[in-house]
DNA sequence: CTAAAATATGAGTAATCCTCATGTTTGCAA
DNA sequence: TTGCAAACATGAGGATTACTCATATTTTAG
C-alpha cells in the first residue's frame, strides 16, 4: 500500500509512454485522442479534464487511451511539449539575427505581442503553459492580494513622484509586483546561489523602474 | 447528474463554510484540521493531500473536516487566507512610512528578503501562495523552457554587451524571461485594456534592463 | 497464408471525495 | 437540577474517476 501511494503521488517523475504508434492508424488515432484533450482542456481546464470524456471525443475506448498515455499527466504533457517546441522555434527565429540595440528593440516587442497574442487566443496553452491548474477562485485571491500589495507600492510612488500619471504609477506597481512573485518563485526552485542572484537582480531592476523619473 | 457535474467542476466559486465554530472544543479541532492540512501539505503539496490523512493527523473524523470546510479546497483557501492577511499586515508596515527614494530602496529590500525567505523557509506557503498544485515535473519542463529561452536572450546580450560578467548576462535574461512570462499571465487575466498596459509596460522595462550598458 | 506483433476494447478494481443518518455534547431557560 | 434544542461528532457507504488487464481484432513480415 505504501508502495502504491508512492508511485501515485510520484509527481517529480515523468512516465515514458507506454507504446509509440508504429502504425498509421494508430497514429492518427493518437492525434484525435491530443485533438480531443486539447478541446477539453481549452473549455475546462486540464484539470477537469475527464480521461472517459477524452475517449470518447476521440472515438476510442479508455482503454486505446492508455495504450499510448501512461497518466493524464502524460496527455498534457505531450501537449505541452508540442506547444513548446513551437514556441522555442519562435523565439530562436526572432533572436537569432539581432545584432544591434535597434534590432533587439524590434524584435523582442514583436515577440512579445505573439505571445502575449497567442495566450489571448489560446486556452489551451493558458492551462498548458502557462503551468497552472490552480482552481480560478485561488487565482482571483491572488490577484486581488497583488493588487491589494500594489497599492501599497502605488500609495509610496505618489509620494514621490506626485506628478506622475496615476494610471501609469499603478500599471508600474502592480506590473513591478507580479515580477517580484515570479522572481520568488523562480528563485526557490533552482539552486540557492541562483536564487540569491536572482533576487538580488530583481532588486536592483524593481528599484531603477520604481525610482525612475518621469 | 448534469447538476452535479457542473457543481463538482465549478471551480470559480468560493464555497462557503458550512458552518462556523462558535463553541471553544470545536475551535480547537477546527485549528488542528489546519495545522494538519498545513503540516501534509508542506511534506507533498496540496494536491497530494487526502482528507482521509488530515483528519486522521487532527484526530478528528472525516465528518467533522466537513462540519467546518465545504470541500478540500475550503482548506487551502482558509490556509491562503490567513497567509495573505498576515503578508498583507507586513507589507503595509514596511511601506507605510517610506517618503524618499533611499527609504524606498531600504524598505523594498528589506520586504523581499522577508518575502524570499519566508518561501524558503515555509514549503506550505509555496505551495498556497504560489498558487500552483501544478505538478513538479510540469513545473521542471518550465524552468527548463524559461532556461532555453533565455539563453536567446543571453546569445544577443553577448554580442551587444561582449565584456559584460557572462554569469550576470544569464541571469537578468532568465530573470527578464520569467518576468515576461508573469506580465503576460498577469495581463490575461485582467480585462484587455489593462492587459495591454501591462504587456507594453513590461516591454518598456524589460528593454531598458537589456540594454543598460554595464 | 500464417504466426507474431501491434492495436483495440470495456468491464472491473482501487482510490478518494463527500454525504447523511445517527449518536453525543454543550449551552441555557425554566 | 433538569430538559431540550442547537451544535458537534462519527464513520459506513454512495458516487466519481483514474487506471488495469484479459481477451479480441487488425496489421505486418516472412
Amino acid at each position: 500500500m505504501d508502495e502504491k501511494v508512492a508511485a501515485k503521488s510520484d509527481q517529480g517523475t515523468i512516465a515514458s509512454p507506454r507504446r509509440s504508434p508504429s502504425q498509421q492508424r494508430s497514429r492518427e488515432r493518437v492525434e484525435r485522442m491530443l485533438a480531443a484533450a486539447s478541446a477539453l482542456i481549452a473549455e475546462q481546464g486540464s484539470d477537469a479534464m475527464r480521461m472517459g470524456e477524452v475517449a470518447e471525443k476521440a472515438g476510442v475506448s479508455i482503454g486505446s487511451l492508455y495504450q499510448f498515455f501512461p497518466d493524464k499527466r502524460a496527455i498534457v504533457w505531450a501537449l505541452a511539449e508540442r506547444y513548446t517546441a513551437e514556441s522555442q522555434a519562435c523565439i530562436s527565429a526572432a533572436l537569432k539575427d539581432v545584432s544591434d540595440a535597434e534590432g533587439l528593440k524590434q524584435a523582442f516587442s514583436e515577440l512579445l505581442d505573439i505571445y502575449y497574442g497567442l495566450f489571448l487566443a489560446e486556452p489551451v496553452i493558458r492551462d498548458v503553459w502557462s503551468g497552472t491548474q490552480a482552481d480560478k477562485a485561488l487565482r482571483g485571491l491572488e490577484l486581488a492580494d497583488s493588487r491589494a500589495n500594489a497599492e501599497f507600492l502605488v500609495a509610496v510612488l505618489k509620494r514621490l513622484r506626485p506628478d506622475a500619471d496615476p494610471v501609469e504609477l499603478e500599471t508600474t506597481a502592480l506590473l513591478v509586483w507580479q515580477m517580484g512573485e515570479a522572481a520568488v518563485r523562480l528563485a526557490i526552485s533552482v539552486d540557492r546561489e541562483e536564487g540569491d542572484r536572482l533576487v538580488e537582480a530583481y532588486k536592483r531592476m524593481a528599484l531603477r523602474e520604481l525610482l525612475r523619473a518621469e
